[in-house]
DNA sequence: TATGGCCTGTAC
DNA sequence: GTACAGGCCATA
């Protein structure tokens, strides 16, 4: 599932691809992707693309006074318009809802293509305020002193840590294969209470959260089953993994088995050995 | 602060 | 047939 470097990873193609690109039409094909709409998706006919940004797992795709602004959620791709990865044929058909918006541009069409439906798009007028609006952490890579200052003050209550990682008013961009993968790395039982840990020890968390994903970002993200590049291609971050999706296989520290619990509803893996509470 | 709902494809 | 994948939001 996208996170923050599979978004990146995204955002750079984008900007590749389609910076000063003319946009010609974005057609909502399912109204339910729609959510803010500040702004009339009409109005973007005609416009030029300034930017592609991103805060945590967002994209901004920056038109001037819109600004488009997506969120793939679990499932959420964005392909070029008749890619091999998009079904055809009566599949389409069938399909056709999951095929959420489309955007024509003068260098071609993009489809956002979405099995579960999750993702959403909103049109705002101005992103950054929308987001602090809604509490939004700093970007950890964009704005890496303010996200980590931001991140000592609000790790903290007696909620386990792993909960207080995914909560995107905290850290935000972070999902659950870099929650999991982090507290590996800085040795952290995942159900540890958020203020029994020190600033320090908030730290060392908060570095290797942004290391793991810098390194994920090397390797153009993690597929483990949906994701896919703008290419249609996937991350290949997955073999780099110690403990997402790795239950019952051996610890790479200490050749314990890796174990899977659920924390606040998410499958969560460790090793018991390494991350001791 | 914790849970259920949103969704559908895949694996058992 | 059932469990699971899980980011985010609304609700209790």
């Amino acid at each position: 599932m996208p996170e923050l470097p599979e978004v990146e990873t995204i955002r750079r193609d984008l900007e590749e691809c389609l910076q000063g690109a003319e946009f010609r039409e974005l057609r909502i094909a399912d109204p339910s992707v729609l959510r803010e709409r500040q702004v009339d998706p009409a109005t973007i006919a005609g416009r030029s693309l300034r930017a592609v940004r991103r805060r945590g797992k967002y994209l901004v795709l920056d038109v001037g006074a819109t600004q488009l602004v997506i969120h793939l959620r679990m499932t959420g791709r964005i392909l070029p318009a008749g890619h091999a990865a998009l079904p055809v044929g009566a599949e389409a058909v069938r399909r056709r809802q999951q095929f959420r918006f489309r955007l024509a541009t003068d260098r071609g069409e993009w489809i956002f293509f979405d099995t579960r439906r999750f993702g959403t798009l909103d049109l705002v007028q101005d992103a950054d305020a929308w987001f602090d609006e809604r509490g939004l952490a700093p970007d950890p890579l964009l704005d890496q002193a303010a996200a980590r200052q931001w991140f000592l003050v609000h790790a903290a209550g007696g909620r386990a840590i792993k909960t207080v990682l995914l909560d995107q008013q905290v850290a935000c961009g972070v999902g659950n294969i870099y929650a999991d993968e982090a507290l590996f790395r800085t040795r952290l039982h995942p159900e540890t209470a958020a203020d029994v840990l020190d600033y320090a020890q908030r730290g060392a968390l908060f570095s290797a959260a942004v290391q793991v994903m810098k390194e994920a970002i090397a390797r153009r993200g993690t597929t483990t089953s949906d994701y896919l590049d703008l290419n249609g291609n996937p991350g290949v971050f997955r073999r780099y993994l110690n403990v997402y999706r790795r239950a019952g296989l051996n610890c790479r520290v200490c050749g314990q088995p890796i174990q899977r619990i659920v924390v606040s509803g998410r499958g969560t893996h460790y090793c018991p050995t390494c991350q001791a509470m």
